[in-house]
RNA sequence: GGGCCGGUAGCUCAGUGGUAGAGCACCUGACUUUUAAUCAGAGGGUCGUGGGUUCGAUCCCCACCCGGCUCACCA
């Protein structure tokens, strides 16, 4: 290992506490207190002046003078002052502190909690021991660690230096825990169905490949979870969810990261209208769980999750923004001359499906800020949707927008086993045409439907973009502990 | 993938075609109530990588690597 110069000066406080015969590395802590709780006892504790034994990382700087030493000590529950008495401890130990330990040593403490004459909480040390000592020095002192990409890289240390962004993380971890709990009690069962997949479905996008060497197989990392997820409808479960990571080969920007993590519910005997009054009800949960209301600010606007999210057809949406009415304009010729008559600019799709989406998220999604949700998709881009009675173009499907991004999917699935074997179809053409995200055709699947699909209603929802929105961060990567990046030499 | 901006000490950042700078951190010394402790002193650099131009390149040119923003693509 090369080490720089402070790394070595470290390195060598280390080799100084061995050959005192101090272990560096002990295998187990004497604490008897958290931090966190200590502070709460302290009156008490203190009057008592009860020992104690408190453990933690040292966090800013040491503050030695010739007979006195103070500093910090954080444990992931608080921190607290340590006030070092060189007349307490004796020489020997004071000078241990002073030469041989360093901020961001994790050390224990001894003693009793006492207050300073300038009125702070502190333990007033009797002896000190090392638990762990530190080779990589702290960032600087006020800035702190702030370049991006170390942030990102070096997380754990991210979040040392820039604690109060484990809130951002705490605040993630309650809003997914509340999402279990809604569905648990609505009778949703959690299931698991596999991450390695022969045959990729469920979403529109391309797929990362693997290899099973053993079997020889070539695998893809799945896209989503739906087409296990709606077997086990058939299977008998009234209702399944699965919380997990879905990957998608594409590009990486604020909104995407490759690996992401999605909750996929379906419930037996239920449509895309019972999926939004589920969205409703998870966002208003998961917004006070986290915010503790239901107005949440995010990145200067204040996003309402109280009351009934609007719900507006694709095709209204999309005149209202551009004139242009897609329902009457059913062919992709006849589209694009009205797009070129309105004088609309927008990059020209090859199939009506693609133009219809394009249109909506040129000229409507950017302005859906407060929760809604555009409903009855184009069959031609809803695959696994089921059609919209008297109205075969469109589906009952429905994605949920806010602050201009898509927060979820859901539909009415299909569980016509012959319409759903012509999707298939549909998107094989589609995909030879050069649609690289068209579906596969999934055989075993259709076997599944023809054993009897209930109507159900299907939804999935983005856990790190629903993160961003209930902590106000405006990027994925600020939600994800290690998000991908291109591996440095 | 395109465009723009960036990469200099552990960290945060200045800077220049001619010996590489600051603050913080670190090290040495002083100091018994600090909390951005203070005071005095010292050390620390393949200036992202590789080429090129030049007497001389951290600086100018080219390519590449990594990142940020943005556009494109996409859930």
């Amino acid at each position: 290992m090369e080490l720089n110069d402070l790394q070595a000066q470290r390195q060598a406080k280390l080799e100084r506490l061995r050959a005192a015969g101090l272990n560096p590395y002990p295998t187990s802590s004497a604490r008897t207190h958290g931090i966190a709780s200590a502070l709460e006892q302290f009156d008490t504790l203190a009057a008592d002046e009860a020992g104690l034994t408190l453990a933690g990382r040292i966090i800013g700087a040491r503050r030695v003078m010739g007979k006195i030493a103070f500093a910090h000590i954080e444990d992931g529950t608080g921190s607290i002052q340590l006030w070092i008495s060189r007349a307490e401890i004796g020489d020997e130990l004071f000078a241990r502190f002073r030469d041989d330990l360093d901020t961001f040593d994790i050390i224990e403490v001894e003693g009793v909690l006492r207050l300073t004459q300038k009125g702070e909480r502190s333990i007033f040390v009797r002896a000190i021991r090392v638990l762990a000592k530190t080779i990589n020095p702290p960032p600087e002192k006020w800035a702190g660690l702030s370049d991006v990409e170390e942030r990102h890289r070096q997380r754990y240390l991210d979040l040392i230096v820039n604690s109060e962004r484990r809130e951002v993380f705490r605040a993630r971890a309650r809003a997914v825990s509340t999402m279990r709990r809604v569905l648990d009690e609505r009778g949703f069962v959690e299931v698991e169905t596999p991450v390695l997949q022969p045959i990729y479905g469920g979403a529109a996008a391309r797929p990362f490949t693997t290899h099973h060497n053993q079997l020889g197989q070539g695998l893809y990392l799945r896209i989503a979870t739906e087409l296990y997820l709606k077997r086990l409808i058939v299977a008998g479960f009234p209702g399944v969810y699965e919380i997990g990571k879905d990957f998608r080969n594409e590009g990486v920007d604020r909104s995407h990261n490759p690996e992401f993590t999605m909750m996929e519910c379906y419930q037996a005997y239920a449509d895309y209208s019972d999926m939004m009054r589920l969205v409703e009800d998870l966002l208003r949960e998961m917004s006070v769980a986290v915010t503790g209301s239901t107005l949440v600010p995010y990145q200067g606007h204040e996003l309402d999750f109280g009351c009934d999210w609007a719900r507006i057809p694709m095709a209204e949406a999309i005149t209202e923004r551009t004139g242009i009415d897609i329902a009457s304009l059913t062919e992709i010729d006849a589209l694009h001359s009205a797009i070129a008559d309105a004088g609309i600019k927008v990059e020209r799709k090859g199939t009506w499906g693609k133009q219809v989406d394009e249109l909506f998220s040129e000229f409507v999604q950017p302005l859906l800020v407060q929760p809604t949700f555009i409903i009855d998709y184009p069959v031609e881009i809803s695959p696994l949707a089921k059609r919209k009675p008297g109205q075969p173009a469109f589906t009952e499907r429905f994605e949920a927008f806010v602050a201009g991004m898509e927060l979820g999917n859901a539909f009415s699935e299909l569980n016509d086993p012959f319409d759903q074997e012509q999707r298939f179809l549909d998107q094989l053409k589609a995909f030879d045409a050069g649609d690289d995200e068209a579906h596969q055709m999934d055989a075993d699947y259709i076997n599944a439907l023809m054993y009897g699909l209930p109507p159900t209603g299907g939804l999935g929802l983005g856990i790190d973009r629903i993160a961003m929105l209930l902590t106000d961060q405006p990027t994925i990567r600020e939600v994800i502990l290690f998000p991908h990046m291109r591996q440095r030499e």
